[in-house]
DNA sequence: AGCCAGGACTGAG
DNA sequence: CTCAGTCATGGC
């Protein structure tokens, strides 16, 4: 009981309402096609790199024809590593994409259907290439699962604004927000999408300390 | 020039 | 489990 209050942090819904007002509905994920795939595929393509740079990638594979699992799957891998070039890491991302391809095109279908969200993302993590912010990021954005997703932009956030350790483990800061929060889909997809909004801010950039204005005041 | 970007894997200790 | 090294491109 004591514990369970001192697990309260008001702050998170008080800075989601403020976010919200503030920037207004973000519409994520970026998606041009609005197909499933091309969320999975900007997914991994993400990983530590900019987003402009997976646009260039999926730009590519949208002009080469490349924009389906069953594509990616029987791309030659050296066309692959070309076109997905612009995204960096091109060698293990054209493993990962495959592997990702290969799993879309045998599981999809049954997960569609499935509300089972843990034995999805226990799936997901179980791929080459695929850790919690990515199984996170497609189990919220693919699959419209109430997940709360952690990258370095909400570890930054919660670091500065909620008084968090920012290095605290992934499973960790995921079960405060997600406790602290109405567990809806919607409200996750939101909140994440703001706070990257937020971290695009020149003093949330990683060399500045200093704090945002009236947002996060009291 | 150098730092950073919507991470994950591997091997060492 | 924690940590450094590795992977690669493009914008600022």
């Amino acid at each position: 009981m004591f514990c369970a209050e001192m697990k309260k942090n008001p702050l998170i819904c008080l800075y989601f309402d403020r976010l919200f007002t503030h920037y207004g509905k973000q519409f994520w994920w970026p998606c041009k096609s609005g197909q499933n795939w091309e969320i999975i595929t900007g997914a991994i393509l993400t990983q530590n790199t900019a987003w402009t740079n997976v646009e260039k990638a999926l730009n590519n594979l949208e002009e080469a024809g490349m924009n389906t699992a069953e594509k990616i799957l029987y791309c030659p891998e050296e066309k692959l590593q070309e076109l997905i070039a612009p995204a960096g890491f091109f060698r293990q991302k054209s493993i990962y994409l495959k592997i990702m391809a290969d799993f879309y095109l045998t599981r999809d279908a049954f997960y569609k259907k499935s509300s089972d969200m843990n034995s999805l993302r226990k799936e997901l993590l179980s791929l080459k290439g695929v850790g919690r912010e990515t199984a996170d990021s497609i189990l919220l954005y693919a699959y419209n699962k109430p997940i709360f997703i952690i990258d370095a932009y909400t570890r930054r956030f919660a670091s500065r604004h909620l008084g968090l350790d920012e290095k605290m483990p992934y499973d960790d800061m995921q079960k405060i927000f997600m406790d602290n929060l109405q567990k809806r889909t919607e409200i996750f997809n939101e909140y994440h999408a703001l706070i990257v909004q937020l971290c695009k801010e020149s003093c949330m950039k990683k060399g500045c300390n200093k704090l945002c204005g009236k947002l996060f005041q009291e």
